[in-house]
DNA sequence: CCAGTGATTCTCT
DNA sequence: GAGAATCACTGGC
């Protein structure tokens, strides 16, 4: 279980958003495997970098490999990977994970049983992972916090999931935005049950 | 469909 | 500055 460094992070939004699709997001006691992402940078209407820095997204003019979390509608958190090398203003939304490890403590956190609405959904993604402003600005490569790897072994048994390479990648229009709805930067897992939408 | 909820940004003075 | 509008959402009709 090897953790993405910092240099897997410095792609630009629309590359990394496929990238990381299929990847395993750990944190805590929790493990997913992220199904849908979606890609914004500063020249996109869309994206809170569009207008320039400012206190809320001063994080995602810094460097790469580091988490933008902020809070919306009086009570989501949404959470981001800052990409696109420094200063660039680029990130990409991790939309929906597939819950791997950690269901039950989800469950809880969620006060929802059914595992396809643990955690997809922005918002719910973060509610089911305890993922909150405490996060933004934070590494997601020096392995303390949330990070990103490649494979992971559940609990040394064979991996109940399919492999990484083992899909399709559907590209379509953004959800819940007003500017920049024609731009093709949502990614998701062609048939993945845990998409927010199919 | 639409309300809830609060931070942020826009549009005037 | 103040008030209005907007918002990368969710859950309950």
């Amino acid at each position: 279980m090897k953790i993405l460094g910092e240099e897997f992070f410095e792609k630009d939004a629309v590359s990394l958003a496929r990238d990381l699709l299929g990847k395993y997001v750990v944190f805590g006691g929790f493990v997913g495997r992220v199904v849908e992402t979606e890609a914004y940078h500063e020249d996109d209407p869309a994206s809170h970098s569009f207008l320039g820095k400012s206190f809320r997204n001063a994080v995602m003019f810094g460097k790469s490999g580091v988490a933008y979390v902020y809070f919306i509608y009086g009570m989501h958190h949404c959470f981001n990977v800052v990409c696109g090398g420094s200063g660039r203003g680029e990130a990409v939304l991790i939309r929906a994970v597939e819950p791997i490890e950690g269901v039950d403590e989800m469950k809880k956190n969620r006060r929802v049983d059914d595992i396809k609405n643990l955690c997809n959904g922005p918002a719910k993604f973060c509610q089911a992972f305890g993922i909150s402003r405490m996060q933004n600005g934070t590494s997601l490569a020096d392995g303390k916090g949330i990070y990103f790897c490649e494979d992971f072994e559940n609990g040394g048994k064979p991996r109940t999931t399919r492999a990484n390479t083992d899909f399709e990648v559907v590209a379509t229009t953004r959800i819940g935005i007003s500017k920049g709805v024609d731009l093709p930067y949502r990614f998701y897992i062609k048939g993945n049950l845990f998409v927010s939408r199919g």
